[in-house]
DNA sequence: TGTACATCAGTGAACGCGCGTTCACTGATGTAC
DNA sequence: TGTACATCAGTGAACGCGCGTTCACTGATGTAC
């Protein structure tokens, strides 16, 4: 598959073909279910013989964790961008529900996969998922413990509310990816459905008290 | 397969081999995912030739969904378990957190299945899964509308809230269902983090106000 | 009650298909001198 | 700079396998008389 001009090294054409495979399956992930891919229909779309994809992965697991790391990338980029956001300070919960929705619809096809892959099957992909999200998870136990109200909060009970802040964010990046119709009066409901479930779970935190 | 000595009629005999068949999937699908069922391995484990298959379904997605009908009933059982549940006065959420326990762990099978399949793939079975969740949230809804705090709240943001709680309360059976290590303390953990997920939630109940 | 025929759940052979993986190969790129 | 050899990403034929589905069938159960 020579087909560029410019003098491009061996490893540099070796990395491309390996983005070309797992473009592929992202791609087909738009309507399937990883377990539902075969290693030819990947090959095939990536324009190489299926024998070619052993240069690049042992097997499809290989893949699928390779890109449980890239799509992670993409959800640590939105808290960054969530954290450095200036707008912030004034309306928090609008403010990340926002960030949440430009990252979302400008690169679908990463959280797509996360969250559909999350509870489907049993498989290597599933638990990459799972320990990445645990990770992520206690990156925003983190960032909550700075807040007036949590500050004194046991760890477990700030790991109890970003499981379930990450949790109530997932469930609206999987509204938002599979939303039918998908036009911007049916996204305007969704993103301020998001907001209500924040909202109304962060007004319980000044009452709460913890019982152990 | 004639084995019975009972005089049992022939159609008798059909919706025993109907029932075989579904047993013969959930049993299959405690390690997979519906999408990665054949055809062939669920006859073979329901004791048929594969092509007697047909004599019961029209197809895979046609059982799947089935197998959804089935366990939604599992599901509504509960919920009227819950509702009936006379120690539901003196603490409600401790009460139906452990109905849900000792629900998910009497009918195991159905829970795993209704949770993994819920985001899983995108065929028929998810959909149905969508529409019975959707009504199941309805229900619960009703339930909510008659509380003191929520006696005024508008309709939509009930829904909200009973989609929350869905969510918060299906997230809590898949920790059960794919519970590592399955041990009582294991599960009381489990158990205990569910409670304070619903109690930060209705915490906030008191201070709601709609905005628009 | 007994007989003749209809129904239909389950059988078993056969099909074409896409799958993952093996293997020996090719030929452009890279390296040593 | 030029030559000889090594490396290795990608090729293409071949394999055995399990898949869903078709078809004509069997024989126990059900029904009409």
């Amino acid at each position: 598959m020579r087909v560029s001009v410019d003098p491009v090294s061996r490893q540099e054409r070796k990395q491309r073909t390996r983005q070309a495979l797992l473009d592929a399956a992202l791609g087909l992930l738009a309507e399937r279910t990883f377990a539902g891919l075969s290693l030819r229909e990947v090959t095939k779309r990536a324009g190489i013989v299926p024998t070619a994809f052993y240069r690049h992965f042992e097997s499809m697991d290989e893949l699928g964790i390779a890109l449980v790391e890239e799509s992670m990338r993409s959800l640590r980029r939105m808290l960054r961008a969530a954290r450095n956001d200036p707008s912030t300070y004034r309306d928090i919960i609008r403010a990340s529900v926002l960030t949440l929705y430009e990252h979302v619809r400008a690169g679908e096809d990463h959280f797509r996969f996360l969250t559909r892959e999350r509870y489907a099957g049993t498989g290597p992909v599933r638990r990459a998922i799972d320990v990445e999200l645990r990770l992520f998870s206690s990156e925003l136990a983190v960032d909550l413990a700075r807040f007036e109200y949590l500050r004194e909060w046991s760890t477990e009970d700030l790991r109890m509310m970003s499981d379930l802040l990450v949790t109530a964010m997932l469930q609206t990046v999987l509204e938002l990816v599979e939303a039918r119709p998908r036009d911007a009066e049916n996204d305007a409901e969704i993103v301020r459905t998001a907001e209500k479930r924040l909202r109304l779970i962060t007004l319980g935190v000044p009452n709460w008290r913890s019982r152990r």
